[in-house]
DNA sequence: AATTAATGACACCAAAAGGTGTTATTTGAA
DNA sequence: TTCAAATAACACCTTTTGGTGTCATTAATT
């Protein structure tokens, strides 16, 4: 393999041509020439964006015939959205202090 | 200024360094050599990370005599979590459709 | 069988990332 | 008023990133 290496999803969706693939992919399967035709970089790039994110686990690519398609597989964000559960309660506290301000002087 | 740039969040966290630095202000008011000390890395490169994630907006500097303290602000992540919530309901629909089949299977 | 479409596999490049060490400046302490 | 602590500001270096173009290979098509 070429494209090999060890890209986590934090470092997955850190870029934003990457982040725009996987909104692409969403509920469609799609050759890399069509993808490529929806972007302004050329088809090498595009290749070795779905392989990052393809080594990231959030895409899966299928042959067929002398194509080869790729489908969105959103389940590694899953780490994503755990590490941010962690951080979430800190904003909470805030959002959920400002309410109460807001409630109180409405009294 | 030097570190000047224009990283968003995702681009911020992508750095497994820049999110134990977040970890690390969580609650807590730190120097930079103080938080130099719980890293591997110098502090040069600490700072540098600091000015990344202050642009990011994710954390805060306040100047007490002669030390820079560092705040948590996590309120940017809340864009991270916008964007995941629209990639949320495709995981969502696989364990649904799990959990539907577990519960079809015990009847 | 010959041609074309779709990729894979490279080589190559400029810029950004993530580090280092050094020097100058500001501030607290002795 | 010296001296040391804390950090800002650089210069510098290596590796990674994101991109390009070219050539070879494989599968449809005519």
């Amino acid at each position: 393999m070429v494209y090999e290496s060890r890209h986590d999803v934090f470092q997955a969706i850190s870029d934003p041509s990457r982040r725009s693939l996987l909104n692409l992919l969403v509920g469609k399967e799609m050759s890399i020439t069509g993808i490529t035709e929806c972007f302004p970089i050329n088809r090498t790039a595009v290749n070795k964006h779905l392989h990052i994110l393809s080594n990231a686990g959030l895409v899966k690519s299928q042959k067929v015939g002398r194509e080869t398609r790729y489908t969105l597989k959103p389940e590694p964000l899953i780490e994503l959205q755990n590490w941010l559960s962690f951080f979430e309660q800190y904003w909470d506290k805030k959002l959920l202090a400002l309410k109460k301000f807001i409630e109180e002087d409405n009294d």
